[in-house]
DNA sequence: TATTGTTATACTCTATAACTATA
DNA sequence: TATAGTTATAGAGTATAACAATA
């Protein structure tokens, strides 16, 4: 049982909790929760509340094209939930932010989605505390966030 | 601090853990590696080798019309990685399941979503044995495992 | 009659290519 | 001339409705 051994096999643990039928369907849920596409939820998620950021850098960020994004962003000013604003420095460039009522919905997302599934409620407390300091530790290594 | 508390802050880590963009990523990549479309790799996945499954249940496990189980499996029956053949006991009900070729890109689907992310690698060989267990554990508690 | 699976069809999502406006 | 973003358009994925075969 080498260190890479038991790198693996948490990682398999960990898939296939993620990506369960079950676990899969709340996104969708989710996401008709708040009356929005799963493709618009995940842009949500992916904007800073704090810093809008350029439509480049989104579409650079989730490996699709700029016309997608356009697409995407569309969808959430139609709804009110972002706002496009010319860059000051290069008025090419179009910062997206997310409005008052998309960061609320932001939180709302976010909150659900921390809901654990039952397969984690079942462990011990102390498992569970432990499961905490370690994930905790390694997610805030992560470089942006989401949520 | 409560048990709730833990388990919130869990799978809080597990989920941003899991839905990185560089995480997302890795899906397409391996599908593209397989030469076959995301879909296609997950209906794999969800395909027990060893046996064969009616179409109808399929649709049921994905939470999506049965028409789209029709193109799915078309998908995968033109790649030669699945077959349908008629239940014995009732001939209106399809069973699909994988041919060798299918099981064996199965394998190495599974043996490639294994492979850790380097959040993951920079824990202590210590944290990684006790994730180990306790992750291991969780997801041992789930119906139908993929992978 | 009810159920399993298929076909025809429309809508969403994504990519490519041609375009506009800035730099 | 190059870059950010948009528009037009085509292809994949998914859902609804009508249908065929079987129960």
């Amino acid at each position: 049982m080498s260190r890479d051994d038991d790198a693996r096999a948490v990682w398999h643990s960990l898939t296939q909790l993620f990506i369960s039928d079950d676990n899969q369907r709340r996104f969708p849920a989710i996401a008709e929760g708040e009356d929005v596409t799963v493709r618009l939820m995940h842009a949500i998620l992916d904007i800073d509340p704090a810093s809008p950021i350029p439509m480049k850098q989104l579409a650079r960020q989730w490996y699709c094209d700029a016309s997608n994004v356009t697409s995407i962003v569309d969808g959430l000013e139609e709804r009110g939930l972002a706002r496009r604003d010319p860059s000051a420095h290069d008025r090419r460039v179009k910062l997206v932010g997310l409005t008052d009522a998309g960061a609320a919905m932001r939180e709302r997302i976010v909150e659900r989605l921390s809901d654990p599934p039952s397969v984690l409620t079942s462990l011990t407390g102390a498992e569970l505390k432990t499961l905490r300091t370690i994930l905790g530790k390694a997610a805030g290594r992560l470089e942006a966030p989401r949520g």
